[in-house]
This record gives C-alpha cells, sequence and structure tokens, in this order.
DNA sequence: CCGTCCGTTTACAGAACGTTACCCAATGAC
DNA sequence: GTCATTGGGTAACGTTCTGTAAACGGACGG
C-alpha cells in the first residue's frame, strides 16, 4: 500500500491569516451577532431550527451528536475560525448540540443573509465551501484514528491534533489546558475513561507528555513530533 | 439524558423525488460529462487536483480514505444522489479515493461551472449545501456507532444503513448483495473481518438476516425494523 | 476432471479493553 | 469544622475482540 503523497500540512501562518481574512470578509460585508460565551453554554440545540450558523471568534467549543435512543457521543471539538452548525443545514435544523468549553466569543450570521452575501462575494462562498470541506475532511480522519489506532495511539493522536490547531491559529502548544474531564475524552475517542486514565501516564511514563503543576489537566508537550512518533510506534509494535 | 426528539425519517418517496430533482436541474443547467464505470473503477484519486465534481447517477461507490503512514479505511458508502469530491474542496485536491463497487454512472460537474450557476440558480446552491451537510450528518452517525455500538450491533447498524439507503431510494430492500468483502467491512466498522464473520452468523441465527443461496454476500432482510431492535438489545444487554 | 486461489467460516488461545471497586485530593455547602 | 460531590488514579477480574490456524466452498483455468 502506497502511502498518499504528503502533503505539506498547512503552515501555522498560513492558516492563520486565512482565519483572520475570512473574519474581517464577514464583518465587513455580513451582518452579524456577535455573543459571547461561557463554559457550558449551549450555542444551539438539536432540533431547534436553522436560523443562523456561528462561526468562532475565540475560545473552544464541542458538538455532542445523540441518537434517539439516547446514545451520545462528542462528535467535534472546534476551535477559532470553524463554523458551528453545517450539520444543520440538510434539513433545516440542527442535529448536534454546540457546546462553549471556555469562555469564547461566536458571531452569529443569518444564514439567508450569509447565501445571500455569497452569491455577489465568490470569496466568500469559496470559504464557506472550503470550511465544509475542511469539517468531512477532520471527521474522516476521525474515523481513520478510530478505526486503525489501539487506545494510546488514539490518546496520543488527540494530543497532537489538539496541540496542531492551538499552533496553526498562532497559540502556545507546549502547554494546553485540556477543557475536558477524562470521561468526556474517552467518549470523544470511543473508550472508558480508565483506559483514557491509563493511557495518559504511560505516556507520561515514556516522556511523550508530562503534567504541570496545576494539576492533571494541564498537559505538557515538549515536542509534538513525539506524540507522531508515539503514534507511528503502536502501529510498527502492532505489525 | 433526554433522547433528541425524533424526526420522521425522510420518507422513500420524498428522497427519491430530491434526488430527482437535482439531477434534473444538474442536467438542464450545467454542462457536465457522463462518465459510466465499473466495479473497481477509480472516480478520482487523493492527490489529484480537483476540477469537477461527481454526482452519482447509478451504481455503487466508496470513498477510502488513507493516511501517510499507510493506514487505509473505507470512510464512506455512497449512493445514486450523492455527490463525490467534497473532501477535495478545501485543498484544491482529493483527499480520498473514490472507487466504484459495480456499474454504474457519475457526472461529472466542472467545480467552479457548479459555482458559476449556483450564483443565479439559489435551488441548485441550497441543493449543493443540503449534500454537503447530509455527508457530515451521515460521517458523525458513522462515528457515533463506531464509538458506542459493540460489534456485532455494528455490523447489524450497517445493514439497517444500507437497507435504509435503498429503500430511500426505491430499491429493492429485503435483499441486498453486499459488494464488499468481509474485509473491507470490517475494515469500515472498525473491526477484524473474523468478527464480521462471527457477528453475521450470530444475526443469521437469532434470524435477523438471512442468506439466499446465491451465496452469502446476498443477505435477505425480512424486516429492517428488525435490525434496529437488534442493535436496541445490545444496547440494553449491556446495561 | 482436478488443483489452485480467494473468500469465508469456525475453534481456540491470548491480548486489549471494560467493569468493578476502592483509593486520594480538591472543592463547595452547611 | 464536617460532609457530600466531583475529578482523578489504580488494581483485580471479566468480557469482548483479535490472532492464529485450520478447514470449507465456489470460481477459474488447465
Amino acid at each position: 500500500m502506497p502511502p498518499k503523497t504528503t502533503l505539506n500540512p498547512p503552515s501555522r501562518t498560513r492558516v492563520g491569516e486565512r482565519i483572520d481574512r475570512m473574519l474581517a470578509l464577514l464583518e465587513q460585508q455580513v451582518p452579524m451577532t456577535r455573543r459571547v460565551v461561557h463554559a457550558g453554554d449551549t450555542v444551539y440545540q438539536a432540533s431547534d431550527p436553522l436560523t443562523c450558523l456561528y462561526i468562532i471568534h475565540s475560545g473552544l467549543f464541542k458538538t455532542v451528536n445523540l441518537s434517539p435512543d439516547g446514545r451520545e457521543q462528542v462528535a467535534g471539538l472546534h476551535f477559532k475560525g470553524d463554523w458551528l452548525g453545517f450539520d444543520g443545514i440538510a434539513e433545516n435544523q440542527f442535529a448536534c448540540d454546540a457546546i462553549a468549553m471556555d469562555t469564547g466569543e461566536v458571531w452569529a450570521v443569518r444564514y439567508d443573509a450569509l447565501l445571500a452575501a455569497c452569491t455577489t462575494i465568490p470569496q466568500l462562498l469559496a470559504g464557506f465551501h472550503m470550511a465544509m470541506s475542511r469539517q468531512i475532511g477532520r471527521d474522516r480522519d476521525t474515523m481513520l484514528a478510530l478505526c486503525t489506532l489501539p487506545a494510546d495511539a488514539r490518546v496520543a493522536d488527540f494530543l497532537r491534533y489538539w496541540a496542531d490547531s492551538m499552533e496553526q491559529r498562532g497559540l502556545r502548544t507546549d502547554q494546553i489546558t485540556l477543557r475536558m474531564t477524562r470521561a468526556e475524552i474517552g467518549n470523544y475517542l470511543g473508550m472508558k475513561l480508565e483506559t483514557v486514565s491509563r493511557a495518559l501516564s504511560r505516556l507520561e511514563r515514556d516522556q511523550v507528555i508530562g503534567f504541570t503543576e496545576k494539576g492533571r489537566r494541564d498537559v505538557h508537550i515538549p515536542n509534538v513530533r513525539a506524540l507522531s512518533d508515539f503514534v507511528q510506534r503502536s502501529l510498527a509494535h502492532a505489525a
């Protein structure tokens, strides 16, 4: 199986600039409402009618998918520049809950106003489609990790993804504060909280991560590459 | 955890009509190239530059996601009316391979031509966004199944999804031909081929499915509800 | 007809992960 | 101060899933 041509990952500055351009474009061209949120606040809920989409100006958000029979899962993590609400366009009502995990700000943009603006501003439409496409790509990479990585590697890959997302947005990446409990992480990664706990302990033992004195939710990542390497080693070991 | 308000699932006729309307709209309004494919043919490959998107007129397709380190996964199954290529919009090149699993026909639409047409035909834009949104929703439901269902239930849910997709498109649902090996199904569902085989045997033993005399790839589904019920029972039993 | 290949099924041993249980530390209510 | 609550860590024990290996069957070509 020939590995796919390795594309250069989007550089930090390029991604940061793209996000800023999109935010500036929206600010200038589309009417919107700013909304400050705090940890635990709900941006929208499943079955709410969709009138607005939300773009994240700052903060950290999760989307929670729930099935009619009561199963629920943290389906996605969302950072600055990401949109919230794509899931609702199909049926004109949201399919997930979107919840703030920290203080932040979202910009609510009426979907009809956005579409109207898109007809005259091609860059806006292009940016919007790119955002949806990126969401699809990320969901698929998540599925790939769920299906092909053992528990420890999944946790390592989760931390790598988080650190990468921070780095792309120009935020510090050596020390990240997980704003999730072990149970939430486990739910996101398809395992139990004890398994998450054990995986984190092993990553610490192997010096791939460390914990700060502030508590075991602040993860110190001396070297993001070490996380990728850990994932690779898990695969090699299995083979 | 209150279960989300159960929306009526889109009825067979409604979905079929929506698909036909979209296909007719494209046929009338957007230049396109028809392409007949056979099992194993590649529609596009990862890292190919994106110039066209493809809408499925008939047949059955899979998208295969591969990571730089060689892991690969069947990320999605696609039926009539689904689009292929959303994953490529973000970086202007495809991120997956799209492969036909049976004889069929795709319509290749230049992405720039599609965007141009969308500026004057709002329904086209709306339909396009709905298709992307639906893709996101389905990926998330897949993730939910991967994370919350045990192996047997995952296989049952997979068959239910397949049968539902057929039914929505007005195709017969009591007897479906899996055009995938056990290994492919396992890859899609995050388990090994032996586990798939054992799960199918148990579903047969429990009379939830049957196999036809034509071979063990033709699954007879007397009652789609029985598959959903099996999933529910797995959850109840676990709790 | 036979042998070969591929996909599949099944049994059994072992690894990975979940369950259960109990521990500690920090926090906030009373 | 006590007490309950919440998040976290760890160990012993089970279950589920995988890995290995063998046998079966249909499809194909000689």
